[in-house]
DNA sequence: ATGTCC
């Protein structure tokens, strides 16, 4: 990226001013290099975005930005409803309420060593992976609708997870206001088999090592310990939420000069907050939402039956399970007033201060966890909202590594087996049903955690708590 | 991300 198309705010910040016909500025988050490093696409993108309707405030980018469908993953945008402000599929991302799930196990490192490969074969053999993978569970119409409008409660409710679970993840595990109606047949004819399964591409569930602690006050609230093993989910809404986006967006772009909308790239494809069209899109998207809850949940649920097996004295309890890719409705204080937008993060994690009453008691004093999944043998970590990163971006962080390179191009440069051979060496063992998934996630055709996540620190996003290395992976 | 093109 042309820096000299930006302006420095601080070390870690970059803006591309306001100018006409923008109505608000850019903000992108990151060191020198790694906004040099970034694609012009994110600015374009960015700048893009700068032009729709009802904007409040920057819109910003991660340091782990990079292009995506209309809006750049890694960037978060808020609109006013009364301010004629839209809500746009692209800004959510096709796999809606994507996100990220982290278990305690009460296990050490050293009591997992010798088990370490029949543990992955049977999380393989247990948990359904890869393209249009399936599970056991198969809904009729009835229960499709209640798990759309339940999320994990509904799971909970048929028996997946304990009430506990519910009272660590976002929105107590059902996000209110979704419209099972709003949700095309064909949507939920894809995800009648699909409950209970990681899907493909960078979702994976790892058994993780705590590395490292940076802040020992927060990670001993988080019940983080060094050495301890935890596990990361990292999946979405599936078919559904894929065939939502799909249907939205198609309608969106369609009714767009009915709503009088002129969009900077087709991708924008939006309708206002206000309109049916809106208003229906963001009860199909709620409905993703609990979709995907209820799909962490369940694999949270075939999780416990396989640690179960190997483990019996694991107790495996909630840290945290927080999306990234959402339009939610929050207030914020906006230049010294209070106002209720239409928060959009897609690849962006949300990251509540302390004292939120989002939070639950027992996490509130120390800020919401931000679970952050690295690339595949890469690092990945927990962080906390802080009371800054308020006003640095409506309590935005980023939520990975980034892509550093294309699918296309990773398969070019790596082979699957040599990547599986590698990791091996280094003691992390995969299972994955598809090399060339593999290769397109080898961990070079991704920016470099460590750094994203230490400049999403250093700018004031949230605030590092542990770092995390993957000991066993089972990858899409 | 995705029954990797209804």
């Amino acid at each position: 990226m042309d820096l000299n198309r930006l302006r420095q705010d601080s070390e870690f910040a970059w803006r591309i001013p306001a100018e006409a016909p923008m109505t608000v500025p850019g903000i992108l988050y990151g060191d020198r290099e790694q906004i040099l490093q970034m694609d012009d696409k994110v600015y374009e993108q960015l700048r893009n975005v700068t032009l729709l309707p009802g904007l409040v405030g920057p819109v910003y980018a991660m340091p782990d930005a990079h292009w995506g469908y209309g809006f750049p993953i890694g960037g978060v945008a808020a609109f006013d409803a009364d301010a004629g402000g839209v809500v746009s599929a692209g800004g959510v991302g096709f796999d809606i309420s994507c996100g990220v799930r982290l278990l305690h196990t009460g296990l050490q490192a050293a009591d997992i060593e010798d088990a370490k490969s029949a543990l992955a074969d049977s999380l393989y053999a247990n948990i359904p992976v890869g393209v249009g993978s399936e599970g056991s569970i198969s809904l009729g119409p009835e229960s499709m609708r209640d798990m759309l409008e339940g999320g994990a409660r509904w799971a909970v409710d048929q028996g997946y997870g304990c009430a506990g679970d519910l009272e660590r993840t976002e929105e107590c595990g059902c996000i209110p206001g979704a419209d099972p109606d709003a949700v095309s047949e064909r949507a939920r004819k894809r995800q009648r088999r699909e409950m209970g399964t990681l899907g493909s591409g960078n979702h994976y569930l790892e058994v993780q090592r705590v590395a490292e602690l940076f802040d020992a006050g927060i990670a001993s609230a988080y019940g983080l310990d060094p050495d301890h093993l935890v596990i990361s989910i990292h999946c979405g809404s599936r078919g559904l939420g894929h065939q939502i986006g799909t249907d939205y967006l198609r309608e969106m772009l369609l009714a767009a000069s009915d709503f009088g909308l002129t969009l900077p790239d087709r991708e924008l494809a939006c309708a206002p907050i206000h309109s049916e069209l809106g208003q229906r899109y963001i009860g199909a998207m709620r409905a993703g939402m609990n979709c995907a809850l209820a799909n962490r949940q369940i694999i949270t649920h075939l999780t416990r039956a396989v640690f179960r097996e190997h483990f019996p004295q694991a107790e495996l309890t909630m840290l945290y399970d927080v999306s990234h890719n959402i339009c939610k409705v929050e207030t914020h204080v906006v230049e010294g007033v209070a106002r209720e937008l239409h928060v959009h993060r897609k690849g962006a994690t949300r990251a509540f201060g302390p004292g939120n009453p989002d939070l639950d008691l027992s996490l509130r004093d120390a800020g919401q966890p931000v679970l952050i999944g690295g690339s595949m043998g890469t690092g990945s970590y927990v962080l906390a909202g802080t009371a800054d990163s308020e006003h640095r971006a409506l309590s935005s962080a980023c939520h990975g590594a980034g892509r550093a390179m294309s699918r296309r191009k990773a398969r070019r440069e790596y082979g699957g087996r040599q990547v599986v051979d590698e990791l091996a060496r280094r003691g992390i063992v995969v299972r994955s049903p598809s090399l060339r998934g593999i290769a397109e996630e080898a961990p070079l055709a991704y920016k470099d955690v460590d750094r994203v996540v230490d400049n999403a620190d250093r700018a004031g996003l949230a605030r590092k708590v542990a770092r995390l290395e993957p000991v066993v992976c089972v990858k899409g």
